[in-house]
DNA sequence: TTGAAAGCGCTACCAG
DNA sequence: CTGGTAGCGCTTTCAA
């Protein structure tokens, strides 16, 4: 079935059918639907590669994400997509699983279907790559690493600050003996957490002990990390995650252990997830705005496609501050 | 930069250059190394438009589920999207968010792209579109809906057998009171696995008094859904949940109620999510093998492609057994 | 082992 | 408002 059948059938050149299917005003209303009949008749559906391929534009923005099992690459996922819907653009997303070799090739699928844009959410990022993106032209959009560039906007959170929040609160409430519990050594953004917590330590300069633990992003991985800094002496009063999937692990450790969170041990988690509300107990965290930064995404990679509002284009760099959201998983240590 | 392009720089033709690119075994291994060499150099990416348009055969196929944020959805196109990689094949995923009107854009999309084949993972299909995507000879999965024909595999889940185990299993630990605790009726699979329910109640014939709540496929949706059993009079001592995502919600509403699980009242969820051993307590449900689904749907799509092997075709149809797997939400009821 | 040329299905420019 | 036609970038015979 193609546009040219179509035409055929309904009288008419491919360039009618061709306007017709792209909305264009200059159709007479009757050929117009007489044409659409047709359509629907033959169950026409046009090859959408070769509109694309015609008409040199794509209106498909992609998404690479380094875990879509947990909430926080989910939740900007959907928000990017309902973002591009209502713009008229569709968006694809690829799962890495933290692994180099598949971004490498989500980026070069991305590069072939000459997609309009890509925000690549990952912490698995390295800088040949960020290179090639840049000497690409493809908008891009980059999260926690890198600089702006003339194509490439670049998303920041302040884990830092975020971290010295959490650390601060607990601090507040009493605890002098706290461990974190982070991932995969050797991802920036990751990491990133981590030497925020290490840089917050240095600045209590002795006044709080700690331990931490590397482990994988999901909640077995939280499960074995809370193993892990438990074991470690003296046993800390309280367990910063670097995000809120393996909160739910460390949350789970805990329970087996028959610690109770918070009377006996503090937890806070990262990101606020939908599920941290959910978990037993709800838990302290902080809020990263993961709906904004997926809208944020998608209009940083279609900005340029409206030079006339090039005024209002967003910022080629955008910085988040994380917020704290005290739940029940966090208290006062115990008296001892 | 364009096959051309290379062709060009390389001092061959555009044919050689895309054999290369195909990985074909007539060209010359000088020739192509420089091929190589060029298409480094000019970090050219072939228009996977124009590929597939040229070849007019696709190595993408679709999936199209009702809801990702559900692990159990999320899981499918992980396993799926592994079996397709590991064959050289490509997955896109799109949510519908249970909307048909979105299921209908998924399909149409999939459609557009001349999709390898396309698995639809949904409890929102309707017969229509079941007609249309039979008519387009296009490789389909369907799940839980309409039956095989030509081109269509159809996925099974036995919840009815499922549902009974869990029930036998309640009532033989003494629980005389359940409830069920579904969502959006009307549709399909999900009004299966409450229609199991059903169906199970009247074989015990009046020996279990039981209650119903349907509401949202997540976990507020099973807050609210427990909150609205806990009001009913006389109060279940169990409750049965549509899936392990919504159980989430409801031992979040038991626990802010104060009611222990499972001292004083039981939870039994469905699909045997990763998240259900987090649980507080650990869930006990009915397992459905998600990976197992993933990747005989893939196959489903591609089984077709290897006339060869037609022998060793999968199934037309496929009936999955769920399993009682028993954790910490259940118990005998109360004394009382 | 390599190349010339005819499409793949659609859009867009130029006429009418 | 409508149509003819030249591509878009690549694959695929058919020859050489």
């Amino acid at each position: 079935m193609t546009l040219a059948e179509v035409a055929r059938r309904a009288k008419v050149s491919t360039t009618t059918v061709s306007r017709v299917l792209n909305q264009s005003a200059l159709v007479n209303p009757a050929t117009r639907r007489a044409v659409e009949r047709v359509i629907r008749e033959l169950n026409f559906h046009p090859n959408l590669h070769a509109r694309v391929l015609a008409a040199g534009k794509s209106r498909t923005v992609g998404l690479v994400v380094s875990n879509l099992e947990n909430p926080f690459f989910l939740d900007i996922f959907r928000a990017m997509e309902s973002e591009a819907h209502e713009h008229g653009y569709d968006v694809t997303v690829q799962n890495t699983g933290y692994d180099r070799a598949r971004l490498l090739a989500a980026v070069h699928q991305l590069l072939q279907v000459r997609a309009a844009g890509a925000a690549i959410i990952v912490s698995e990022m390295d800088p040949a790559l960020q290179a090639e993106l840049a000497e690409s032209r493809m908008p891009t959009v980059i999260y926690d690493v890198g600089q702006p560039g003339p194509h490439v906007t670049s998303i920041k959170v302040n884990y830092e600050r975020g971290i010295r929040k959490a650390v601060e609160y607990l601090y507040a409430l009493g605890h002098r003996r706290m461990a974190f519990v982070g991932h995969h050594p050797g991802l920036k953004p990751l990491q990133g957490r981590r030497e925020a917590f290490l840089a917050t330590m240095k600045e209590y300069d002795g006044r709080i002990h700690y331990a931490l633990a590397m482990e994988a992003d999901d909640p077995p991985g939280g499960k074995r990390a809370a193993r892990s800094v438990l074991a470690s002496r003296p046993q800390p009063t309280a367990i910063l995650c670097a995000n809120d999937f393996m909160a739910l692990g460390v949350l789970g450790e805990l329970r087996e252990q028959g610690l109770k969170v918070p009377e006996e041990i503090s937890v806070v988690g990262y990101d606020n997830i939908g599920l941290a509300q959910f978990a037993a107990p709800p838990l302290t965290t902080l809020d990263i705005p993961r709906e904004a930064i997926g809208r944020m995404a998608f209009h940083a990679l279609t900005a340029d496609r409206n030079p006339a509002k090039a005024a209002a284009a967003p910022p080629r760099e955008w910085l988040v501050e994380p917020e704290l959201v005290v739940r029940a998983s966090t208290a006062p240590p115990p008296a001892r």
